[in-house]
RNA sequence: GGGCGGGUAGCUCAGCCGGGAGAGCGCCACGCUUACACCGUGGAUGUCACAGGUUCGAACCCUGUCCCGCCUACCA
């Protein structure tokens, strides 16, 4: 084989771009339409065209990419579909922003020209995201890729639109929605963030229209008050029972309106008596119209008073609340005012409090929808993982109202309603009509309004394969294996995914829904810019590359757990990735004369074996928990393994042979167990560290080979099982350990070689022993080693004992016997401790009366096990304290 | 108001279908042994939030309490 150098240390900047290029210039990313191979795939979260890589996508995708690698290299035709979002809102702003530079405004532009500037800006400046993902090793299929605006996309949104519309399941109409004042557009009731307000809670007076007395209500928005069209009490409330049907004056408008019955009403609320503004509450319009009653607007859609409000018209809504509640006090209707804490909506994305406010919307009638969607996870169509959140989505979708689909908006996907201005005649279609098909007009105007973002979101697993076409992607792939995303996009994202799916394609969109948790920095505090406290993937990956980063987040995702993250936690897996680059080093020194074709007539060491079947463990421990999306454990399997085993035990067990003392052909079987060993570590290890497994690969394989990311995923070998040549090892590494102990607490110089006694209590341990005298003498760094059955302690020595198997190391001219006294207290004391704990369990009747009987077994032998340890130790104590005496 | 998750070593967290308290980082001691000081070897450290209960036995199961997150909700 031929010689291989590694340089001092890995350059992750260096790697990551060639061998990504690598990577996609061979094509390894692409799935095929059809396959005989079983199909695997994953849609990507579309991030918005307007979007920056932040810790939550660099979370996302890793996990995504740990997954999509693992299953392409077990065989699977593997699709993992990329793209974006077309982000409405959002993106709409930066182009506004920009024209607000510019001096200009998208109403000076136009709607025609204004989404061609929108467009001129994704194509410059959008998707800078893409490469991000590229640059965390992202393993899309990049042919594929798509955004929510294409026009494939826009027709399977058109499509969907007009199916639903003409199965009744879309209706428009005037009701009241969430309304941005800033952002001049309806939003969903998903889009409002509620926000605790310390406020006040004024009292008014009301009085009678016959002017016997007053009824006093109380508000947190007095100013609402301008369009108040009655008041409310309970039907059973006793101190208003007579006054229902009777009128009140509203203040300041001077105006009859009347007093109502309603359930909604608390009695033991304030006077258990409140006033209505059906136009400007969600809950008094819906009792507007139980009852009927009228509905007047006041305040308009940039949040000011309008025509209705009298003398307040114009005044911006805070400003007439201060202006109202002055002239109510003036007028000596305020009764009081209070000091109240309570929710104020905003505004999602502008974080502006929500004017609930009546006007014309679209929406999509939910129920029947969300009906079917519960049934598919009821009966485990689609699998929500962590199962916990199953209730979360449940609740959610039982309690779901229908959703408002339009948009006041210039960007996005315009709604496929024209209406024939010679015939008002409503036309639905998928393909623009030039003319009315009732009365053959021509002067259609197309509805003004956009559908929400999350409307095309919500087709995106069949829409980016193609659908409203039957293609073969769609078949292939269709519905998807899994979904890995935020929790925080449940209810936005997977809710309406589901729902979508199930509607136009008869079928789940997904059969596993992964739900991880969030980014948080290390005091647990959600990252956000305005904080400060966001850290920067790209600069994480600058600093300490892609790979070390990519298995600190993996490493920190348990199910149901934030994750927490600072530099320092990957700095640590930095030196992880080090770890790694200088045992190739070491393996690849050692493997430069190893012929891979040569027969082999020599056995396996014991390190050898012993290796391969702890391989074996951590190939089932990695398998086992990605097929349940349990990172953290995969990620600290293979960390255990390599460091642990490989590193600590096996390398250092096996360079004797390595460095040639000892026959040629042991270090022949040594060379062949080390190459396979670590090769498969590589591949174990390749979903987590894409860059640097394919760097070693290569070096170790030679270049001109397949990338490991095409290899066979490992399985475990039965010829490689062997619990014996386990529990040997152990044996022996546990003796090496004890005298290492003893080096240790004795403060004995690492250079100073010793001597070693050892009491077996039977020939197979004496066996055993002897077998590794050469592995003890090293790592013990011995000079000799003697292995007696049943020997009695000498003099003068420090004693370690693991079960019957006693180990004397003689300390005559070596270091001072009196410092043994105090170690072997200290280990007395703890064994005591154990030993006084299991025979009182075992004295105890009903331990032995109740407990399974391998559990008393066990517990005997761990008595015994005390005992012998105990007994060993006071002995060796006794000994010790008659010689110094 | 309802729901969910969490409170385990100085820090961040595993362990939770009940039977000898773990990891990583940090800390202490020793060590430049021919892969690695981004390292090696050894060591110290916990009334497993609190109070009850079930059990032969509880970090783990049940009940209650106290904190801390998050989600959800129309009490004006």
């Amino acid at each position: 084989m031929a010689k291989r150098e590694l340089g001092k240390a890995f350059e992750p900047a260096a790697a990551e771009k060639r061998l990504y290029e690598y990577w996609l210039k061979n094509n390894y990313f692409h799935a095929q339409d059809e396959s005989e191979a079983p199909a695997f795939s994953i849609v990507i979260p579309p991030p918005n065209v307007t979007g920056m890589l932040h810790m939550g996508h660099a979370l996302n995708n890793t996990l995504q990419d740990i997954i999509i690698r693992f299953k392409r290299m077990q065989g699977y035709n593997t699709l993992w579909m990329p793209g974006m979002d077309h982000a409405g809102i959002a993106t709409q702003n930066v182009v506004e922003q920009q024209l607000i530079k510019e001096g200009t405004s998208r109403h000076e532009l136009g709607r025609e020209k204004f989404i061609a500037r929108v467009w001129e800006w994704k194509e410059k400046y959008g998707g800078v995201i893409i490469n991000q993902l590229k640059r965390l090793g992202c393993s899309c299929d990049w042919e594929r890729q798509r955004f929510t605006m294409d026009k494939g996309l826009s027709n399977a949104v058109r499509e969907v639109f007009v199916r639903l519309y003409n199965e009744g399941m879309i209706y428009q109409g005037d009701y009241i929605v969430n309304w941005c004042p800033r952002c001049h557009t309806a939003i969903s009731d998903l889009e409002v963030e509620f926000k605790q307000d310390q406020s006040f809670l004024w009292n008014i007076r009301y009085p009678f229209a016959d002017g016997q007395g007053e009824i006093v209500v109380a508000t947190t928005r007095p100013e609402t008050m301008l369009g108040d069209t009655a008041v409310a009490v309970h039907p059973n409330d006793e101190r208003y029972k007579d006054k229902i049907g009777k009128y009140v004056i509203l203040p300041l408008m001077n105006k009859k309106i009347p007093i109502i019955a309603d359930d909604y009403v608390t009695m033991d609320f304030g006077s258990g008596a409140v006033k209505i503004t059906p136009a400007s509450d969600p809950n008094d319009f819906a009792m507007a119209q139980r009852h009927n009653l009228e509905i007047i607007a006041v305040i308009d859609g940039n949040g000011f008073i309008n025509e209705n409000g009298g003398v307040y018209k114009g005044q911006d809504r805070y400003e007439a609340r201060k202006n109202v509640v002055d002239d109510l006090e003036k007028g000596g209707y305020l009764v009081g005012t209070e000091p109240y804490a309570h929710n104020v909506g905003q505004c999602y994305r502008c974080k502006t409090d929500i004017e609930p406010m009546v006007s014309k919307q679209w929406f999509v009638k939910i129920k029947p929808l969300a009906k079917q969607a519960i049934a598919a996870v009821v009966k485990d169509k689609t699998k929500i993982i962590p199962k916990t959140w199953e209730a979360t989505y449940f609740e959610w979708m039982n309690n779901i109202r229908d959703w408002c689909i339009s948009r006041q908006l210039w960007w996005g996907h315009r709604i496929p309603v024209w209406y024939c201005e010679n015939c008002k005649k409503v036309i639905v279609a998928t393909v623009d009509p030039d003319k009315c098909p009732d009365c053959g007009g021509t002067s259609l105007k197309q509805d003004e309004d956009v559908l929400d973002t999350w409307f095309s979101s919500a087709l995106w697993p069949f829409s980016t394969l193609g659908w409203p076409k039957e293609t073969k992607a769609l078949k292939t792939f269709y519905p998807t294996s899994l979904l890995i995303t935020g929790f925080d996009i449940l209810f936005f994202w997977v809710a309406r995914m589901m729902m979508m799916g199930l509607y136009v394609m008869k079928d789940v969109p997904f059969k596993h829904v992964y739900l991880h948790a969030l980014v948080r920095d290390e005091k647990g505090e959600k990252m956000s810019k305005s904080k400060g406290n966001s850290i920067d993937p790209l600069l994480m990956i600058d600093q300490y590359g892609t790979d070390a980063f990519r298995f600190t987040l993996a490493a920190y995702t348990a199910q149901g757990r934030d994750v927490r993250l600072s530099p320092e936690r990957i700095e640590g897996y930095k030196f992880f990735v080090n770890k790694i680059w200088n045992a190739s080093k070491l393996t690849f020194t050692n493997l430069e004369d190893f012929d891979e074709s040569a027969t082999l007539n020599v056995a396996d060491s014991l390190p050898d074996i012993w290796i391969k079947a702890r391989l074996n463990r951590a190939i089932e421990e990695i398998t086992l928990s990605l097929d349940e999306y349990r990172f953290n454990d995969a990620a600290a399997a293979v960390y255990r393994f390599i460091w642990h085993e490989l590193c600590d035990w096996y390398l250092e067990l096996s360079k004797p042979v390595f460095y040639g003392k000892g026959a040629p052909e042991k270090r022949q079987a040594a060379q062949k167990t080390l190459y396979v060993v670590f090769q498969t570590m590589l591949q174990l290890l390749h979903p987590f560290m894409p860059f640097l497994t394919e760097e070693l690969w290569q070096v170790l394989r030679g270049s001109d080979k397949d990338s490991i990311m095409v290899s066979k995923f490992p399985v475990i070998k039965e010829e490689w099982i062997n619990e014996a040549a386990e529990k040997e090892m152990e044996m022996i590494m546990e003796i090496i350990t004890s005298v290492r102990n003893i080096r240790g607490e004795m403060r004995i110089a690492p250079s100073q070689k010793l001597n070693v006694l050892i009491s077996a209590a039977d020939e197979q341990t004496s066996k055993i022993i002897e077998h590794g005298e050469n592995y003890i003498l090293n790592l013990a760094n011995l000079e000799s080693m003697k292995v007696e059955i049943n020997i009695i302690e000498p003099k003068g020595v420090a004693t370690a004992v693991i079960g019957s198997t006693k180990i004397f190391v003689p300390l005559a001219g070596i270091v001072d016997i009196s410092g043994e006294k105090a170690r072997l207290e200290k280990e007395l004391a703890k064994i005591s401790k154990d030993l006084e704990q299991s025979s009182r369990k075992l004295a105890n009747r009903d331990f032995r009366a109740k407990a399974a009987p391998e559990i008393i077994q066990k517990e005997e032998d761990k008595l015994k096990d005390f005992q012998k340890k105990f007994a060993t130790l006071e002995n060796a104590l006794k000994k010790l304290k008659g010689l110094s005496a």
